[in-house]
DNA sequence: CAAAACAACTTGTATGTACAAGTAATAATC
DNA sequence: GATTATTACTTGTACATACAAGTTGTTTTG
């Protein structure tokens, strides 16, 4: 039996406050937030705290600092590192569609998962669902999910924002990721995944199998993701 | 006519300070830095300023914090967002191997690197070299790899720590990887590259196309992977 | 001798203060 | 009226200090 000593670490406070404003848009992209000594007088402490929490912030793209403006929220994600198909999110060049090709259903936690799972997730029930990824509505990424219903409710795909399950999470949820670990293969397409791509059995097809670490905890997205990369690459770029 | 002004920011000095001994083998991989308090009285100041420049450190890579013990100087890149080979770097599993199949020399700027070439770069003579990495004698990664000549020395193939031209850079000419952008196909291998990984030709192959850039301006590494991911997938991680 | 208490370290959080430096709107000057 | 200076904001850097909390080795205690 553990006392759970939550010490309610002041930054933290602030920065989960304006956190929550910002993805449930209180505080909209491309506003400024209220300088840092209002945020002082507001939580009652000092600048040192205050600019620790929006530094937490900064490294997590939530904001960027504009000397002698301001704090600006940003538009997160796109400098995450993660793996984007180039021509996605963000591009008018494209026109993307997603096609959710197996509802949301309870099943057994599938084998093919790259990656080990936790014992509270071996013991919940597992939500599966499949998507296509068209562009140009030529079908690009086949793409399998699963999560812990323990973790995370049901959720339905008409509750999809913009078709997007991450958008979902962010917006509904209040749930980001929070980092990933990928596995990439280059294998031969299957007779299932060469039909869903419309390709011929065995051109290559990369495959990622990925594991995205969320801002709840317990959870895991489990995902695992074929691409005919002949016309559009896969993208990846990180920073420092 | 500026005056140029480099205010010298205490936190900066100490960063590149600590960096470079890092960098150089002072501070090795594994050790534990100076406590805070001392580098406080090394440096006349206090130790907010310390743990600024440290955290600045650790945002980069080069060292983590354990709560109570002190700073710990860590392998770079590995906590990078980087696509590694898995068992690559850091794993006693595998035997790793890089043979250079040819050694650097000076030759024209190969079309098939992906990305756009900065004016500078075309005007410059370009260094290429090619290497083949090994795990257990079987070959895994046929690499090429291109810079400027303008922006870096030649560089002999004998010169490369442990086999690693990025160690070459960091340790010998104090230059970091500061970000990357990748671009990720899956293809059937061609004859050559079949043959230099012992493959079969039309074997599915994980074509990786990279450019690395530098805390050297100008300084661009340009690369072009060929993966055999059977035995061996990529790796990529990120967090927050 | 083993367990508990302690001391001496480490990093983590927080307060309070001061001044430098960048931005933007207003007021003073030419 | 256009330029310059002032002013009132903003964020950036840095100082000094205090105590909380985790780690490790030593000392005391049973």
């Amino acid at each position: 039996m553990k006392s759970e000593k939550t010490t309610t670490k002041k930054y933290l406070t602030i920065q989960d406050y304006i956190k929550k404003r910002i993805q449930t848009g209180k505080f909209p992209v491309g506003s400024y937030l209220p300088s840092e000594n209002e945020i002082c007088n507001r939580f009652k402490t000092t600048r040192t705290t205050v600019r620790r929490a929006l530094d937490e912030l900064l490294k997590e793209g939530f904001i960027e600092k504009e000397h002698g403006r301001g704090s600006k929220v940003i538009e997160r994600g796109n400098s995450l590192g993660l793996l984007t198909v180039k021509g996605f999110s963000g591009s008018i060049d494209y026109e993307v569609q997603t096609i959710v090709t197996t509802h949301p259903k309870i099943i057994k936690w599938d084998p093919v998962i790259a990656f080990p799972l936790t014992n509270d997730e071996k013991k919940s029930q597992c939500v599966y669902f499949q998507r296509v990824r068209n562009i140009n509505n030529l079908p690009v990424v086949l793409e399998n999910n699963w999560y812990s219903l323990d973790a995370l409710q049901f959720i339905k795909a008409d509750e999809f924002v913009e078709g997007s399950f991450f958008k979902t999470l962010s917006q509904k949820h209040l749930i980001e990721i929070m980092g990933a670990d990928q596995e990439l293969r280059s294998i031969p397409a299957s007779k299932e995944v060469a039909k869903k791509l419309q390709i011929k059995i065995g051109n290559p097809i990369l495959h990622i199998s990925v594991r995205f670490r969320t801002s709840k905890p317990g959870l895991n997205l489990y995902g695992d993701l074929y691409c005919n990369t002949t016309e559009y690459p896969i993208r990846n770029s990180f920073f420092l």
